[in-house]
DNA sequence: CCTTAACTTCACAAGTTTCTGAAAGAAGCG
DNA sequence: CGCTTCTTTCAGAAACTTGTGAAGTTAAGG
């Protein structure tokens, strides 16, 4: 197994990063961003550079650029720039990424938007308007949950892994 | 306004389909399976055939075959074959759709199982590995989570419509 | 058991997405 | 203020996806 100086193995490493950004890709997200995405992740520093993401990834300058501005305006990772540089550094928050999946905020708010649409185009008293209503109430109901649920989660984090 | 017999109003019907099927593609489902699930939810008896799915969004028979196989598998829709007839329907049950939608099941599955393999990977004593096991430990939390979650809204649903 | 209606599969064409190289645009530093 | 380094934008090529028509398969009903 070959390891850089501080034990990493990059044959592993990449290895994850393909698999996970696979998952991600099955999930919905485009296919570059996933990648960069699963490479912060696995980093020590939770931080890379422009340079060290298109080295790892094979891939061209553009590209990580355009991947970076997809990740930055779904909040899942905040660019710093580099003091003394024009070096460009990208970070993932580690405890506040997966956060973020959760918060779907506006995608929920979308679809409910899009439902009620649903239920006055089909009549509130039709049984296809029942249905869309049902539904409705369920995101509507969905959406105060998963708040609770992550304050919960908060919780429980501190227990398991300490203060943040 | 053009309406039928029963007071649909189709134009505005199709709208909707359409615009639910551009939140759902939005959402990372692909386009054909989200406007068939979309007409779906728009019909009184929650059923179509075949042949109405096709009429109604311009498609081929080809096209519904393929759509209506991936909502399949997602248990997303049924099929229900109608007695005496080789006409196949298409059925959404009206309150357990959405449920799907938070079953992701095997979904979470396979992220937790990637996960783990990236703790390993990295080393569970490494800054990377341990930001990973924070994340696994978050995705069995929301899995359990999940689950009660349903339940409460089973009951709270039947507050809200009544016994189904 | 043959006919026929209905669904499925498959190869391919059209359309879309994604990545690249090249050129333009910022920003540190002398 | 201009040189240099890094990032972004853009047009186009390559790869992938998606929907179609046509052929193939299944099963009802005579």
């Amino acid at each position: 197994m070959t390891t850089d100086a501080v034990g990493r193995d990059h044959e592993a490493v990449s290895q994850f990063v393909e698999s996970f950004a696979a998952q991600l890709v099955e999930a919905g997200m485009q296919r570059m961003p996933a990648r960069i995405f699963a490479a912060l992740l696995s980093s020590d520093s939770g931080t890379l550079t422009s340079a060290e993401l298109g080295e790892q990834l094979q891939v061209s300058p553009a590209a990580v650029s355009g991947g970076v501005r997809y990740l930055a305006q779904q909040h899942m990772v905040a660019r710093e720039r580099e003091p003394g540089s024009r070096r460009e550094r990208y970070r993932v928050h580690s405890n506040q990424w997966y956060e973020a999946l959760t918060n779907r905020e506006a995608v929920i708010k979308r679809w409910e938007h899009a439902l009620r649409e649903g239920v006055n185009s089909l009549g509130p008293q039709t049984p296809a308007g029942r249905r869309m209503a049902e539904t409705l109430a369920f995101f509507e109901f969905v959406d105060g949950e998963i708040a609770q649920m992550m304050e919960r989660w908060r919780v429980r984090r501190e227990e398991l892994f300490g203060a943040d």
